[in-house]
DNA sequence: GCAAAAGTGTTGTCAGTACACCCATGT
DNA sequence: ACATGGGTGTACTGACAACACTTTTGC
């Protein structure tokens, strides 16, 4: 990208009249975006966090997130910071989350930025953390580091967010590959919410729901009964999404 | 407020190394709140528009709203906003509610706004409106007229984040004044919710709560059976927030 | 007395919880 | 055979909805 793209485009056509000071004066914001990527690993709720490769705060760990260009929009600024670090291109799950612009947040100036949270499966996230292994860590909800800026105030209101959202629509899904298990699903949710959820009422639920088409498939090479799998019913949840049906855990 | 207030202070320390593009161009954003205000006028939900008196959209209705100072932080911005409209100093109520940043949302330059809604009661808002009576409006929020910029994607976000945390935290309260009946209160969670409740099941949850303190007052001039008047019990509240308890609605 | 709204009581239903039990597979 | 997790059934309970009823005021 060359810096023709990039221009001053200073605005002086009107002026804020009440205080007499040129609008100019407050055109000198910087914004950036940052994404708290959630992921299940090992039957646990992990967070993706990248080790810096810019000033400031080069080489403490960090949310991936980056400046917005002039023309960008929000939400398409943070589908690329994603894009980049994984590969994927299409992202399930992208919720804006809440808007951090503490006067002092930024040691270059003042600095906004925008938090997202996304949810990814492992049919992605596997295969290009690899091509960025040095850099990118999966990192235990309850196990974090100390981190750059206020990312830390990022992800607490994130997992809030997650678990708001959890609760209402059926993201646990996302979460998961295309093919899972009742018991899969099971530990999502005791995941987010850190519970532990009885295995006779959270099946019952979940199949009474609607939303699982269950496949003629089984689990293999398990030492017990092989589990039934299921995948997500999108076009019943369309319906029933349309009849007022809602989500609830 | 004088210009020397506003300095235009350009970083120029760090670069962004990856584009080689020096990071003032990233420092170009103008940056904004808006807030919609909640309030409860002859049993309904009302919001609080204002006619511009600045460019651009000069004369169109719009929300509450002003570019935020370099040096000031956004609940500030928000609140000055609210405090400069309507006298009160300390607001019960104000939440983020989400960031707008389309390219174009904003005919002077690329302008990002974090909407917010507050919530006023009736002891408030009465005495206040007066003094700009000119340019403030009520609102009926099944009414709306047309406004500039996005501000209509705004207040129906503002709207939906409201029945949320209305069902979770007893916010419902700071829409009335300090004293008020059981049916009062109905009638602002009827608005909030557009349903109709019923009124002996109602009063039984409420008062099972325990977050009303009942007053040994009652109405005086009513054409029927005068009713008793509450207050919300802050203390109690506090200490049942403590022990993991949740309003629900 | 009557209208109008305050305030109380009763009943049935349904969803969620706890928990016990059977089933299929690998070692 | 037995360990392990998959999968099913039952009985209890408590919250909520529906609705009928009594009470207190002004006119």
């Amino acid at each position: 990208m060359s810096e023709k793209e990039f221009p001053l485009h200073i605005p002086s056509k009107y002026h804020v009249s009440y205080y007499q000071i040129p609008i100019e004066r407050f055109f000198q914001f910087g914004f950036s975006v940052d994404c708290v990527v959630f992921g299940c690993l090992e039957n646990t709720l992990k967070v993706m966090l990248v080790e810096r490769g810019v000033q400031p705060f080069k080489g403490q760990w960090a949310l991936p997130g980056d400046l917005v260009y002039p023309n960008e929009e929000i939400s398409t600024a943070a589908e690329r910071v994603l894009r980049d670090l994984t590969g994927i291109q299409d992202i399930p799950t992208m919720e804006q989350t809440k808007t951090y612009g503490k006067v002092d947040r930024h040691p270059v100036g003042r600095v906004l930025t925008v938090g997202h949270y996304a949810l990814v499966n492992p049919d992605i996230y596997n295969p290009h953390a690899s091509s960025w292994a040095d850099n990118i860590h999966w990192v235990d909800i309850e196990e974090l580091p100390g981190l750059a800026f206020d990312h830390q105030e990022i992800i607490e209101d994130a997992l809030e967010a997650l678990r708001t959202d959890a609760r209402k629509k059926p993201i646990g899904f996302d979460l998961l590959p295309e093919k899972f298990t009742l018991n899969d699903l099971q530990i999502i949710y005791e995941s987010i919410f850190s519970t532990k959820l009885d295995k006779g009422n959270f099946r019952k639920r979940m199949l009474n729901m609607g939303l699982l088409k269950a496949l003629e498939e089984t689990q293999e090479n398990v030492a017990h009964r092989p589990a039934r799998l299921y995948s997500f019913d999108t076009q019943s949840y369309e319906t029933l999404k349309a009849k007022d049906f809602s989500f609830e855990i």
